[in-house]
RNA sequence: GGCGUCGUGGCCAAGUGGUAAGGCAAGGGUCUGCAAAACCCUCAUUCAGGGGUUCGAAUCCCCUCGACGCCUCCA
Protein backbone atom coordinates (compact mmCIF):
# COMPACT_ATOMS: atom_id res chain seq x y z
CA UNK A 1 0.00 0.00 0.00
CA UNK A 2 1.44 3.40 -1.36
CA UNK A 3 0.32 6.05 1.31
CA UNK A 4 1.38 9.33 0.62
CA UNK A 5 1.08 13.02 2.97
CA UNK A 6 -1.59 15.19 1.99
CA UNK A 7 -1.75 18.76 2.31
CA UNK A 8 -5.38 18.93 2.28
CA UNK A 9 -5.76 16.54 4.99
CA UNK A 10 -2.52 17.36 7.07
CA UNK A 11 -1.94 13.07 7.20
CA UNK A 12 -0.58 10.22 5.49
CA UNK A 13 -3.49 8.36 2.96
CA UNK A 14 -3.86 5.65 0.87
CA UNK A 15 -2.84 6.63 -2.69
CA UNK A 16 -5.82 5.71 -5.27
CA UNK A 17 -5.96 6.95 -8.10
CA UNK A 18 -9.33 8.05 -9.98
CA UNK A 19 -8.65 5.62 -13.19
CA UNK A 20 -7.22 2.55 -11.70
CA UNK A 21 -3.54 2.48 -12.68
CA UNK A 22 -3.35 6.00 -14.28
CA UNK A 23 -1.82 8.86 -12.63
CA UNK A 24 -2.97 12.58 -13.50
CA UNK A 25 -0.54 14.80 -11.82
CA UNK A 26 -0.10 18.28 -12.42
CA UNK A 27 2.49 20.34 -10.88
CA UNK A 28 2.95 23.93 -10.97
CA UNK A 29 6.06 25.08 -12.97
CA UNK A 30 8.28 28.29 -13.17
CA UNK A 31 7.20 31.72 -14.23
CA UNK A 32 10.06 32.15 -17.01
CA UNK A 33 11.68 35.54 -16.94
CA UNK A 34 15.17 34.63 -15.98
CA UNK A 35 17.72 32.22 -14.88
CA UNK A 36 16.18 29.09 -12.94
CA UNK A 37 17.90 28.05 -9.61
CA UNK A 38 18.51 24.85 -7.89
CA UNK A 39 15.41 25.49 -5.64
CA UNK A 40 13.09 25.38 -8.84
CA UNK A 41 15.72 22.38 -9.63
CA UNK A 42 14.73 20.89 -6.33
CA UNK A 43 11.00 20.91 -6.83
CA UNK A 44 10.94 19.73 -9.97
CA UNK A 45 13.32 16.54 -9.01
CA UNK A 46 11.01 15.89 -6.00
CA UNK A 47 8.19 15.54 -8.51
CA UNK A 48 10.51 12.89 -10.81
CA UNK A 49 11.13 10.87 -8.10
CA UNK A 50 7.53 10.65 -7.18
CA UNK A 51 6.65 9.88 -10.88
CA UNK A 52 9.80 7.05 -11.46
CA UNK A 53 8.73 5.49 -8.37
CA UNK A 54 5.22 5.22 -9.30
CA UNK A 55 5.87 4.22 -12.87
CA UNK A 56 7.79 1.76 -10.65
CA UNK A 57 5.08 0.20 -9.13
CA UNK A 58 3.43 -0.18 -13.03
CA UNK A 59 1.14 3.21 -12.57
CA UNK A 60 1.00 5.45 -15.99
CA UNK A 61 1.49 9.02 -16.04
CA UNK A 62 -0.19 11.74 -17.16
CA UNK A 63 2.11 14.51 -16.09
CA UNK A 64 1.56 17.96 -16.56
CA UNK A 65 3.61 21.09 -15.99
CA UNK A 66 3.07 24.84 -16.86
CA UNK A 67 4.97 27.39 -17.61
CA UNK A 68 3.51 31.21 -16.85
CA UNK A 69 4.34 32.96 -20.22
CA UNK A 70 2.27 35.94 -19.39
CA UNK A 71 2.95 37.94 -15.66
CA UNK A 72 4.35 41.41 -14.31
CA UNK A 73 7.18 40.37 -14.06
CA UNK A 74 7.77 39.13 -17.60
CA UNK A 75 6.85 42.65 -18.89
CA UNK A 76 8.85 44.63 -17.00
CA UNK A 77 12.12 42.75 -17.96
CA UNK A 78 11.25 42.83 -21.24
CA UNK A 79 10.63 46.31 -21.23
CA UNK A 80 13.97 46.81 -19.64
CA UNK A 81 15.62 44.45 -22.48
CA UNK A 82 13.29 45.79 -25.05
CA UNK A 83 12.28 42.60 -26.16
CA UNK A 84 9.19 41.32 -27.04
CA UNK A 85 8.00 39.91 -23.71
CA UNK A 86 6.66 36.42 -25.30
CA UNK A 87 9.75 36.12 -27.38
CA UNK A 88 11.83 36.37 -24.53
CA UNK A 89 9.36 34.03 -21.93
CA UNK A 90 9.84 31.51 -25.29
CA UNK A 91 13.25 32.05 -24.73
CA UNK A 92 13.19 30.80 -21.10
CA UNK A 93 11.06 27.94 -21.57
CA UNK A 94 13.77 26.43 -24.04
CA UNK A 95 15.97 26.92 -21.39
CA UNK A 96 14.36 25.69 -18.80
CA UNK A 97 13.36 22.61 -20.63
CA UNK A 98 17.30 21.74 -21.32
CA UNK A 99 18.20 22.59 -17.69
CA UNK A 100 15.50 20.08 -17.34
CA UNK A 101 16.81 17.40 -19.45
CA UNK A 102 20.53 17.95 -18.03
CA UNK A 103 19.14 17.07 -14.40
CA UNK A 104 17.72 14.00 -16.06
CA UNK A 105 13.91 14.70 -15.30
CA UNK A 106 11.87 13.12 -17.44
CA UNK A 107 9.95 15.51 -19.53
CA UNK A 108 6.32 15.52 -18.74
CA UNK A 109 3.61 14.80 -21.17
CA UNK A 110 2.41 18.44 -21.70
CA UNK A 111 3.66 21.74 -20.95
CA UNK A 112 0.81 23.87 -21.58
CA UNK A 113 1.37 27.88 -21.54
CA UNK A 114 -0.60 30.83 -20.88
CA UNK A 115 -0.46 32.91 -24.17
CA UNK A 116 -1.29 29.55 -25.66
CA UNK A 117 -4.67 28.88 -23.54
CA UNK A 118 -6.50 32.33 -23.62
CA UNK A 119 -9.62 31.40 -25.05
CA UNK A 120 -10.34 28.59 -22.59
CA UNK A 121 -9.36 30.80 -19.73
CA UNK A 122 -11.65 33.45 -20.93
CA UNK A 123 -14.32 30.56 -21.07
CA UNK A 124 -13.75 29.89 -17.50
CA UNK A 125 -14.21 33.12 -16.34
CA UNK A 126 -17.14 33.56 -18.00
CA UNK A 127 -18.41 30.15 -16.42
CA UNK A 128 -17.39 31.61 -12.83
CA UNK A 129 -19.27 35.07 -14.04
CA UNK A 130 -22.40 32.87 -14.51
CA UNK A 131 -22.33 30.77 -11.17
CA UNK A 132 -22.25 34.29 -9.41
CA UNK A 133 -18.43 33.21 -7.77
CA UNK A 134 -17.15 35.68 -9.90
CA UNK A 135 -17.52 39.62 -11.00
CA UNK A 136 -16.80 42.30 -13.67
CA UNK A 137 -15.81 45.42 -12.54
CA UNK A 138 -15.90 48.54 -13.45
CA UNK A 139 -12.63 49.18 -14.30
CA UNK A 140 -12.48 46.05 -16.23
CA UNK A 141 -10.66 43.84 -13.86
CA UNK A 142 -12.41 40.66 -13.18
CA UNK A 143 -12.13 39.24 -9.31
CA UNK A 144 -13.26 35.83 -7.98
CA UNK A 145 -15.45 36.54 -4.75
CA UNK A 146 -14.37 34.61 -1.95
CA UNK A 147 -17.55 35.00 0.09
CA UNK A 148 -19.22 32.73 -2.83
CA UNK A 149 -17.13 29.78 -1.73
CA UNK A 150 -18.24 28.50 1.66
CA UNK A 151 -15.02 26.55 1.77
CA UNK A 152 -12.13 29.15 1.01
CA UNK A 153 -9.46 28.43 3.03
CA UNK A 154 -9.50 24.57 3.32
CA UNK A 155 -5.95 24.03 1.93
CA UNK A 156 -4.11 26.58 3.91
CA UNK A 157 -6.50 26.44 6.90
CA UNK A 158 -7.40 30.08 7.15
CA UNK A 159 -10.42 31.63 7.54
CA UNK A 160 -11.50 34.82 5.71
CA UNK A 161 -12.16 36.48 8.90
CA UNK A 162 -8.59 35.85 10.47
CA UNK A 163 -7.31 36.53 7.09
CA UNK A 164 -9.29 40.20 6.68
CA UNK A 165 -6.98 41.71 9.74
CA UNK A 166 -3.93 41.27 8.04
CA UNK A 167 -4.90 41.41 4.59
CA UNK A 168 -3.36 44.72 2.29
CA UNK A 169 -6.18 46.88 1.68
CA UNK A 170 -5.15 48.16 -1.65
CA UNK A 171 -6.88 51.72 -1.90
CA UNK A 172 -9.07 52.10 -5.17
CA UNK A 173 -9.33 48.50 -5.71
CA UNK A 174 -12.47 47.70 -6.73
CA UNK A 175 -12.83 44.53 -4.51
CA UNK A 176 -16.05 43.83 -2.72
CA UNK A 177 -14.27 41.59 -0.29
CA UNK A 178 -10.17 42.78 0.24
CA UNK A 179 -9.77 39.04 -0.09
CA UNK A 180 -10.93 38.85 -4.06
CA UNK A 181 -8.39 38.02 -6.42
CA UNK A 182 -7.91 39.11 -9.63
CA UNK A 183 -8.97 36.42 -12.15
CA UNK A 184 -9.02 39.53 -15.34
CA UNK A 185 -6.77 42.25 -15.18
CA UNK A 186 -7.26 45.29 -17.48
CA UNK A 187 -4.15 46.14 -19.53
CA UNK A 188 -2.29 49.45 -18.66
CA UNK A 189 -1.36 51.23 -22.12
CA UNK A 190 1.35 49.89 -23.87
CA UNK A 191 1.13 45.88 -22.20
CA UNK A 192 0.13 43.25 -24.07
CA UNK A 193 -2.96 42.08 -23.69
CA UNK A 194 -5.52 39.76 -25.28
CA UNK A 195 -9.06 40.91 -26.47
CA UNK A 196 -12.36 39.58 -23.91
CA UNK A 197 -15.68 40.48 -23.09
CA UNK A 198 -14.22 43.13 -20.43
CA UNK A 199 -12.10 44.59 -22.65
CA UNK A 200 -8.12 44.29 -23.61
CA UNK A 201 -6.44 42.44 -20.48
CA UNK A 202 -4.66 39.26 -19.60
CA UNK A 203 -5.53 36.69 -16.79
CA UNK A 204 -4.74 36.65 -12.87
CA UNK A 205 -1.86 34.19 -12.10
CA UNK A 206 -4.01 31.87 -10.89
CA UNK A 207 -6.71 31.20 -13.04
CA UNK A 208 -4.27 29.54 -15.66
CA UNK A 209 -3.31 26.79 -13.61
CA UNK A 210 -7.28 25.83 -13.35
CA UNK A 211 -7.78 26.36 -16.97
CA UNK A 212 -4.85 24.52 -17.76
CA UNK A 213 -5.37 21.73 -15.99
CA UNK A 214 -9.04 21.16 -16.95
CA UNK A 215 -8.01 21.29 -20.35
CA UNK A 216 -4.95 18.66 -19.93
CA UNK A 217 -5.92 16.55 -17.37
CA UNK A 218 -10.36 16.82 -16.65
CA UNK A 219 -12.16 17.84 -14.19
CA UNK A 220 -10.75 15.93 -11.39
CA UNK A 221 -7.11 15.42 -11.15
CA UNK A 222 -5.21 12.65 -8.35
CA UNK A 223 -2.08 14.79 -7.44
CA UNK A 224 -1.14 18.23 -7.62
CA UNK A 225 1.97 19.37 -6.65
CA UNK A 226 4.49 22.46 -6.43
CA UNK A 227 6.68 24.56 -3.37
CA UNK A 228 4.92 24.45 -0.23
CA UNK A 229 4.97 28.57 -0.86
CA UNK A 230 2.65 28.24 -3.40
CA UNK A 231 0.17 26.74 -0.72
CA UNK A 232 -1.51 30.17 -0.18
CA UNK A 233 -2.61 32.22 -2.03
CA UNK A 234 -1.78 30.12 -5.31
CA UNK A 235 -2.99 26.45 -5.05
CA UNK A 236 -6.10 27.77 -2.39
CA UNK A 237 -7.46 29.84 -4.95
CA UNK A 238 -7.01 27.17 -7.77
CA UNK A 239 -8.92 25.11 -5.60
CA UNK A 240 -11.71 27.57 -5.12
CA UNK A 241 -11.77 28.55 -9.05
CA UNK A 242 -11.92 24.91 -10.16
CA UNK A 243 -14.64 23.83 -7.83
CA UNK A 244 -16.69 26.82 -8.22
CA UNK A 245 -16.77 25.90 -11.67
CA UNK A 246 -17.16 22.08 -11.96
CA UNK A 247 -18.68 21.52 -8.52
CA UNK A 248 -16.54 18.72 -8.14
CA UNK A 249 -13.44 17.75 -6.15
CA UNK A 250 -10.75 19.08 -7.80
CA UNK A 251 -7.37 17.07 -6.60
CA UNK A 252 -7.30 14.32 -4.07
CA UNK A 253 -3.66 14.59 -2.72
CA UNK A 254 -1.78 18.02 -2.85
CA UNK A 255 1.48 17.23 -2.29
CA UNK A 256 3.93 20.15 -1.86
CA UNK A 257 7.20 19.96 -1.31
CA UNK A 258 9.75 21.52 1.41
CA UNK A 259 12.28 25.03 0.07
CA UNK A 260 15.44 24.71 -0.44
CA UNK A 261 17.82 26.79 2.39
CA UNK A 262 20.47 28.49 1.40
CA UNK A 263 22.56 30.51 4.42
CA UNK A 264 19.38 29.38 6.73
CA UNK A 265 17.15 31.19 4.55
CA UNK A 266 14.51 29.95 1.82
CA UNK A 267 16.55 30.60 -1.65
CA UNK A 268 14.41 32.54 -3.75
CA UNK A 269 14.95 35.13 -7.18
CA UNK A 270 13.25 38.36 -4.42
CA UNK A 271 15.52 37.37 -1.58
CA UNK A 272 18.31 37.12 -4.43
CA UNK A 273 20.39 34.62 -2.99
CA UNK A 274 20.46 32.02 -5.79
CA UNK A 275 22.65 29.48 -7.36
CA UNK A 276 21.18 28.86 -10.86
CA UNK A 277 21.04 25.32 -12.13
CA UNK A 278 23.54 26.47 -14.88
CA UNK A 279 26.26 27.57 -12.28
CA UNK A 280 25.54 24.29 -10.04
CA UNK A 281 25.79 22.10 -13.27
CA UNK A 282 29.19 23.98 -13.67
CA UNK A 283 30.55 22.84 -10.73
CA UNK A 284 28.77 19.32 -9.73
CA UNK A 285 26.99 16.39 -11.41
CA UNK A 286 23.40 16.19 -12.09
CA UNK A 287 23.26 13.61 -10.03
CA UNK A 288 24.42 15.78 -6.98
CA UNK A 289 21.68 17.65 -6.69
CA UNK A 290 19.33 14.45 -6.99
CA UNK A 291 21.04 12.81 -4.24
CA UNK A 292 20.92 16.07 -2.32
CA UNK A 293 17.46 15.90 -2.84
CA UNK A 294 17.22 12.38 -2.00
CA UNK A 295 18.85 12.30 1.24
CA UNK A 296 16.14 14.15 2.82
CA UNK A 297 11.97 14.01 3.48
CA UNK A 298 10.93 16.15 0.08
CA UNK A 299 8.58 18.26 2.67
CA UNK A 300 11.41 19.69 4.59
CA UNK A 301 13.89 22.40 4.21
CA UNK A 302 16.76 20.88 2.03
CA UNK A 303 20.10 22.72 3.62
CA UNK A 304 21.78 23.78 0.46
CA UNK A 305 26.08 23.93 1.53
CA UNK A 306 29.08 23.02 0.19
CA UNK A 307 29.48 20.66 3.08
CA UNK A 308 25.44 18.99 2.35
CA UNK A 309 27.00 18.91 -1.80
CA UNK A 310 30.36 17.49 -0.82
CA UNK A 311 28.63 14.73 1.42
CA UNK A 312 26.56 13.73 -1.65
CA UNK A 313 29.38 13.36 -3.85
CA UNK A 314 30.85 11.08 -1.31
CA UNK A 315 27.70 9.13 -1.47
CA UNK A 316 27.17 9.23 -5.08
CA UNK A 317 31.18 8.12 -5.09
CA UNK A 318 30.26 5.28 -2.80
CA UNK A 319 27.05 4.24 -5.05
CA UNK A 320 29.23 3.74 -8.62
CA UNK A 321 32.52 1.69 -7.03
CA UNK A 322 29.89 -0.76 -5.91
CA UNK A 323 29.10 -1.15 -9.49
CA UNK A 324 32.70 -1.51 -10.84
CA UNK A 325 33.96 -4.80 -11.95
CA UNK A 326 35.41 -8.00 -9.82
CA UNK A 327 38.85 -8.39 -9.04
CA UNK A 328 40.66 -9.84 -12.54
CA UNK A 329 41.85 -12.25 -10.38
CA UNK A 330 39.11 -13.10 -8.67
CA UNK A 331 38.53 -16.58 -7.94
CA UNK A 332 35.49 -16.70 -7.54
CA UNK A 333 33.09 -17.35 -4.08
CA UNK A 334 31.83 -21.24 -3.42
CA UNK A 335 28.69 -21.62 -3.95
CA UNK A 336 27.00 -20.76 -0.61
CA UNK A 337 29.09 -17.01 -0.37
CA UNK A 338 27.77 -16.22 -3.25
CA UNK A 339 24.07 -16.16 -2.40
CA UNK A 340 24.68 -13.37 -0.10
CA UNK A 341 24.65 -10.68 -1.93
CA UNK A 342 21.77 -12.37 -4.06
CA UNK A 343 20.25 -12.44 -1.15
CA UNK A 344 20.12 -9.11 -0.21
CA UNK A 345 19.70 -7.89 -3.34
CA UNK A 346 15.81 -9.18 -2.31
CA UNK A 347 15.81 -8.20 0.61
CA UNK A 348 17.16 -4.54 -0.22
CA UNK A 349 14.38 -4.31 -2.89
CA UNK A 350 11.85 -4.97 -0.10
CA UNK A 351 12.80 -2.52 2.12
CA UNK A 352 13.20 -0.21 -0.69
CA UNK A 353 9.90 -0.43 -1.62
CA UNK A 354 8.53 -0.26 1.55
CA UNK A 355 10.39 2.97 2.54
CA UNK A 356 9.25 4.70 -1.09
CA UNK A 357 5.32 3.27 -0.20
CA UNK A 358 5.58 5.18 3.07
CA UNK A 359 5.39 8.63 1.52
CA UNK A 360 8.38 8.67 -1.13
CA UNK A 361 10.92 7.86 2.35
CA UNK A 362 14.21 8.40 0.55
CA UNK A 363 16.93 9.03 3.28
CA UNK A 364 15.50 5.10 4.06
CA UNK A 365 15.45 3.85 0.70
CA UNK A 366 18.97 5.19 0.22
CA UNK A 367 20.03 3.46 3.88
CA UNK A 368 18.34 0.18 2.02
CA UNK A 369 21.13 0.52 -0.62
CA UNK A 370 24.13 1.12 1.43
CA UNK A 371 22.79 -2.35 2.88
CA UNK A 372 23.29 -3.48 -0.73
CA UNK A 373 26.82 -1.88 -1.12
CA UNK A 374 28.47 -3.45 1.55
CA UNK A 375 27.06 -6.90 0.43
CA UNK A 376 28.40 -6.58 -3.16
CA UNK A 377 31.92 -4.87 -1.74
CA UNK A 378 32.10 -7.20 1.08
CA UNK A 379 31.70 -10.29 -1.70
CA UNK A 380 34.09 -8.47 -4.07
CA UNK A 381 36.73 -8.48 -1.40
CA UNK A 382 35.76 -11.94 -0.87
CA UNK A 383 36.70 -13.31 -4.24
CA UNK A 384 33.75 -12.84 -6.18
CA UNK A 385 33.61 -12.87 -9.92
CA UNK A 386 31.75 -10.53 -11.99
CA UNK A 387 28.86 -13.49 -12.64
CA UNK A 388 28.43 -13.51 -8.66
CA UNK A 389 28.68 -9.80 -8.66
CA UNK A 390 26.08 -9.26 -11.06
CA UNK A 391 22.56 -10.35 -9.66
CA UNK A 392 22.82 -7.53 -6.99
CA UNK A 393 24.75 -5.11 -8.90
CA UNK A 394 21.90 -5.48 -11.45
CA UNK A 395 19.51 -4.42 -8.17
CA UNK A 396 21.56 -1.98 -7.51
CA UNK A 397 21.33 -0.62 -10.77
CA UNK A 398 17.70 -1.10 -11.17
CA UNK A 399 17.07 1.03 -7.66
CA UNK A 400 19.15 3.75 -8.26
CA UNK A 401 17.55 3.99 -11.43
CA UNK A 402 14.31 4.14 -9.99
CA UNK A 403 15.62 7.19 -8.09
CA UNK A 404 17.16 8.71 -11.40
CA UNK A 405 20.66 8.53 -10.59
CA UNK A 406 23.19 7.73 -13.27
CA UNK A 407 25.47 6.86 -11.66
CA UNK A 408 27.85 7.75 -14.45
CA UNK A 409 31.51 7.22 -13.82
CA UNK A 410 33.57 10.66 -14.74
CA UNK A 411 35.27 11.21 -17.96
CA UNK A 412 38.33 13.36 -18.80
CA UNK A 413 39.73 13.95 -22.26
CA UNK A 414 40.93 11.60 -24.26
CA UNK A 415 43.99 13.48 -24.95
CA UNK A 416 44.97 13.65 -21.52
CA UNK A 417 43.95 10.01 -21.19
CA UNK A 418 46.97 9.08 -23.38
CA UNK A 419 49.31 11.04 -21.32
CA UNK A 420 47.98 9.70 -17.59
CA UNK A 421 48.46 6.34 -19.28
CA UNK A 422 52.24 6.91 -20.19
CA UNK A 423 52.53 8.32 -16.56
CA UNK A 424 51.11 5.29 -15.04
CA UNK A 425 53.79 2.84 -16.78
CA UNK A 426 56.34 5.35 -16.36
CA UNK A 427 55.22 4.67 -12.46
CA UNK A 428 55.06 1.29 -12.16
CA UNK A 429 58.88 0.93 -13.83
CA UNK A 430 59.86 3.18 -11.04
CA UNK A 431 57.97 0.91 -8.41
CA UNK A 432 59.40 -1.91 -10.02
CA UNK A 433 63.01 -0.76 -9.24
CA UNK A 434 61.38 0.29 -5.80
CA UNK A 435 61.96 4.41 -6.67
CA UNK A 436 59.27 5.24 -4.35
CA UNK A 437 60.09 9.13 -4.63
CA UNK A 438 59.29 8.79 -8.22
CA UNK A 439 56.43 6.81 -7.63
CA UNK A 440 54.65 8.88 -5.24
CA UNK A 441 55.77 12.51 -7.34
CA UNK A 442 53.80 10.85 -10.52
CA UNK A 443 50.88 10.15 -7.98
CA UNK A 444 50.62 13.58 -6.90
CA UNK A 445 50.73 14.73 -10.57
CA UNK A 446 47.89 12.40 -11.77
CA UNK A 447 46.39 13.88 -8.29
CA UNK A 448 46.09 17.19 -9.86
CA UNK A 449 45.11 16.15 -13.53
CA UNK A 450 42.16 14.62 -11.72
CA UNK A 451 43.18 11.01 -11.64
CA UNK A 452 43.14 8.43 -8.90
CA UNK A 453 44.85 5.71 -8.68
CA UNK A 454 44.89 2.46 -7.23
CA UNK A 455 47.37 -0.35 -6.65
CA UNK A 456 45.59 -3.62 -6.55
CA UNK A 457 46.53 -7.15 -7.50
CA UNK A 458 45.18 -6.37 -11.11
CA UNK A 459 47.95 -4.01 -11.73
CA UNK A 460 47.55 -0.04 -11.53
CA UNK A 461 43.84 1.10 -11.91
CA UNK A 462 42.92 4.85 -12.35
CA UNK A 463 39.81 6.71 -12.95
CA UNK A 464 38.88 10.49 -13.28
CA UNK A 465 37.82 11.95 -9.72
C1' G B 1 -0.41 39.51 15.08
C1' G B 2 -2.71 34.98 12.38
C1' C B 3 -1.89 30.14 9.91
C1' G B 4 1.51 26.09 9.20
C1' U B 5 6.06 23.05 9.50
C1' C B 6 9.85 21.82 12.68
C1' G B 7 14.00 21.50 16.59
C1' U B 8 17.64 13.87 17.02
C1' G B 9 25.61 12.96 17.85
C1' G B 10 30.81 17.60 14.66
C1' C B 11 27.52 17.78 9.75
C1' C B 12 23.24 15.65 6.86
C1' A B 13 19.27 12.52 8.36
C1' A B 14 15.56 7.97 9.55
C1' G B 15 12.60 6.69 13.54
C1' U B 16 5.53 9.20 15.70
C1' G B 17 4.28 4.67 22.39
C1' G B 18 8.43 -0.47 23.70
C1' U B 19 13.62 1.24 24.92
C1' A B 20 18.16 5.84 19.13
C1' A B 21 18.65 3.29 11.19
C1' G B 22 21.98 5.02 7.53
C1' G B 23 25.64 8.36 5.21
C1' C B 24 29.61 12.11 5.75
C1' A B 25 33.48 13.56 9.14
C1' A B 26 36.79 11.67 13.13
C1' G B 27 39.88 7.78 15.75
C1' G B 28 41.88 2.57 15.73
C1' G B 29 42.75 -1.95 12.77
C1' U B 30 43.28 -5.42 8.21
C1' C B 31 45.33 -4.75 3.23
C1' U B 32 49.53 -1.67 0.82
C1' G B 33 56.49 0.05 -0.29
C1' C B 34 53.43 4.20 1.16
C1' A B 35 48.71 5.37 -0.43
C1' A B 36 43.80 4.79 -2.46
C1' A B 37 39.53 1.80 -2.42
C1' A B 38 37.19 -1.90 0.41
C1' C B 39 36.21 -4.39 4.93
C1' C B 40 36.19 -4.72 10.61
C1' C B 41 35.92 -1.91 15.31
C1' U B 42 34.90 2.80 18.10
C1' C B 43 31.84 7.21 17.98
C1' A B 44 24.05 10.09 21.21
C1' U B 45 22.15 6.21 28.70
C1' U B 46 20.04 10.21 24.85
C1' C B 47 16.38 13.05 21.07
C1' A B 48 15.83 22.27 22.35
C1' G B 49 14.26 23.16 27.76
C1' G B 50 10.53 22.35 31.67
C1' G B 51 6.15 19.96 33.43
C1' G B 52 2.30 16.02 32.66
C1' U B 53 -0.14 11.19 30.88
C1' U B 54 1.67 5.96 30.83
C1' C B 55 4.22 -0.14 33.33
C1' G B 56 6.99 2.35 29.44
C1' A B 57 7.81 8.70 25.46
C1' A B 58 12.44 11.18 20.83
C1' U B 59 7.42 9.62 19.77
C1' C B 60 0.95 11.67 23.17
C1' C B 61 -0.70 16.49 26.09
C1' C B 62 0.58 21.51 28.18
C1' C B 63 4.07 25.55 28.72
C1' U B 64 8.70 28.07 27.44
C1' C B 65 12.68 29.06 24.06
C1' G B 66 14.39 28.87 19.04
C1' A B 67 14.34 28.13 13.54
C1' C B 68 11.90 28.16 8.87
C1' G B 69 7.71 28.95 5.46
C1' C B 70 3.08 31.49 4.22
C1' C B 71 -0.22 35.75 5.13
C1' U B 72 2.64 40.45 -1.23
C1' C B 73 5.47 37.88 -6.50
C1' C B 74 7.76 33.12 -5.39
C1' A B 75 9.31 25.92 -6.73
Amino acid sequence: MIRLYNTLTRKKEEFQTIEPGVVRMYVCGVTVYNDAHVGHAMSALVFDIIRRYLEYRDYKFKHVMNYTDVDDKIINRANQLGEDPLKLSQRYIEEYSRELANLNILPPSATPQVSKTMPLIIEFIQGLIQKEAAYAAPNGDVYFSVISDNDYGKLSGRKLDDMQAGARIEVGEAKDHPMDFALWKAAKPGEISWDSPWGKGRPGWHIECSAMNLAELGEQIDIHGGGNDLIFPHHENEIAQTESYTGKQFARYWIHNGMLQLGGEKMSKSLGNIVSIKDFLAKRDADVMRMLVLSGNYRAPLIFSEETQDAAEKNLERLRAALRPASTSASGLSADAASAPAAQAESTKQAFIEAMDDDFNTPLALAALYELVKAINTARDNGANDEQLKPAQSMLRELTGVLGLRLQEKTGSSDDEAKVIALIEERNEARKQKNWARSDEIRDQLKEMGVVIEDSKDGTKWRWS
